[in-house]
DNA sequence: TGCAACATGTAATGTGTTACATGATTCA
DNA sequence: TGAATCATGTAACACATTACATGTTGCA
C-alpha cells in the first residue's frame, strides 16, 4: 500500500508521468523511500484501471502524464488518517555493527568510517535542500502547502544524519581506544576474550584406531 | 543475505534454537533488524545443508538446537569484511510526513504526536538495555566482545530515537504556531494555499442537451 | 484439565530488485 | 551519425509477511 499511496500523494503535488515519479523517488522523498520504474508503470496501470488517477497529457516518446482524480485524492486522505504506518525500521548496516567483534578492530573501524563517509554525504545533500527549501519560502510565507512538508521532512532527515554520523566518530573513538590499550580482537586467540562459540568436532563412528607407543 | 548472515552472527555468540532465533530478533538487534519464524526455519535448513551450521543438541518439544561451525564463521566474518552493506533506509512513518499537506492540521498534529510517543517509548526501552549492558560489564572491563558491541549498536538506537523525538516534538510546535496564526488546511476551501492538483472533469462524448430559457 | 507458552514447520501472497527488451529525441 | 537521455514496459527471481497447520510441556 505504500508505493500506491506515495504515488498518489506526489501526483497530489502536481501531474506526472512514470519517468518523472521514478526520479522523485530517487531524490524528492528525502530517502525515506524509493522505487524504480518497474514497480512504478504497473503501478500506474493498476491506478489508472481503479479510477483513482487519469492520463491527461501525452509527450514526446509515449510519455504519458498522469493526474489525481478526486477519487484518488480521497484515497490517499483516507490512507493517511485511517490506517497505521509501518514504524518497523530495518538496517542491515547497523545490524552489521552488532558483529563486528568477529572481525579485526582494524576491520572494525574502517566499516565505521564509512558510515561516516556515508552519513557525512547525506547530510550534505539534505542541508542543500534545506537550503533551497528556506529560499523559495522566502522567510515569510509559511503555508499548509507541499513545500513546508518537504521542509519539515527534509529537517527530520538532518537530525538523523547528524546525529548518526556524530555516532559513528564516537564509535570510532571507542575501538580507537581499544587498539591503544593494547587488546586485540577475539580473533587471534587464546589470549582474549570471549572467542566465536563453535560446534565441537564432530564425532566419527568408529574411527580407525592408530597403535601409540 | 542478511537474514542469513545475521543467524550465523548469532549463533557465533551461542547455540540456539529456531525458536530462541525468533525471539532474538523481536529485541536483542536494537530494532535494526526483524524475522519471523516463518522465514528462519527454512533458513536453519539451508544454512545446516551448506553445512555453515550443525544440530548440537536436543531438547523438549522437538527442540533443536544449532551451533556455528568453522565453515560459519568464515562466512559471517567474509560476509562483514568483504561484501557491501546496503545503506539505504526506508520509512514509511516518514515518507507519510511528506504528504501531511493534505490532511487537516489536527490530523497532522495527531499524527506527529503518535509519532514521538512511539519515539519516546523505544528511547526508554533501549535506555534500559544500555543500563543492562553498563552493569554487566561493572565499568572496568572494556572487551572485544559481543556485549560490547551491543552497547554501541544500542548507542546509535538511543541516539537516534532520542532525535527523531526531539523532531516530532519540534514538528509539532510548527502545526501549532501554524494553526494559532489562524491558518487552515488546503481541504477546507479556497481562502487557503496550494490545493492539492486533481485532474480536469473528464469530457464526455456527447453530452445530452438540455434547453435553456 | 485447560490454557499459555514453547516449538517447528509449510503455503499463499505481496513487495521489491535485477535483468531483459524496445524505441524516440536531442545534441554534439 | 552516434551517444546520452528520455521513456515505457515485462519477466524472473529474491525476500518478507500472513495464514495455515500441528504437537508438547509446564503450571495453576
Amino acid at each position: 500500500m505504500s508505493l500506491r499511496n506515495a504515488v498518489l500523494g506526489l501526483l497530489a503535488e502536481r501531474p506526472m508521468s512514470g519517468y518523472d515519479l521514478t526520479r522523485h523517488f530517487d531524490e524528492s522523498v528525502a530517502g525515506a523511500w524509493s522505487a524504480s520504474h518497474s514497480q512504478i508503470y504497473p503501478e500506474l496501470a493498476r491506478l489508472q484501471e481503479e479510477g483513482l488517477i487519469r492520463k491527461t497529457a501525452d509527450g514526446p516518446r509515449g510519455r504519458k502524464v498522469y493526474s489525481l482524480t478526486e477519487e484518488g485524492l480521497a484515497e490517499v486522505r483516507q490512507w493517511l488518517v485511517a490506517t497505521e504506518p509501518d514504524r518497523n525500521s530495518r538496517s542491515e548496516a547497523y545490524m552489521r555493527v552488532f558483529f563486528l567483534w568477529l572481525v579485526e578492530p582494524t576491520d572494525a573501524y574502517e566499516y565505521l568510517r564509512r558510515q561516516a563517509e556515508f552519513h557525512e554525504a547525506n547530510l550534505a545533500h539534505l542541508e542543500a535542500q534545506a537550503a533551497d527549501l528556506d529560499e523559495e519560502d522566502s522567510g515569510e510565507a509559511p503555508l499548509w502547502a507541499p513545500a513546508r512538508w518537504s521542509r519539515i521532512t527534509v529537517e527530520a532527515g538532518i537530525r538523523h544524519e547528524r546525529t548518526l554520523l556524530e555516532w559513528a566518530l564516537w564509535a570510532m573513538e571507542e575501538v580507537r581506544h581499544e587498539v591503544a590499550r593494547g587488546r586485540r580482537g577475539a580473533v587471534r586467540g587464546a589470549a582474549t576474550v570471549e572467542p566465536p562459540h563453535l560446534a565441537p568436532p564432530e564425532v566419527r563412528v568408529r574411527r580407525p584406531r592408530r597403535n601409540r607407543a
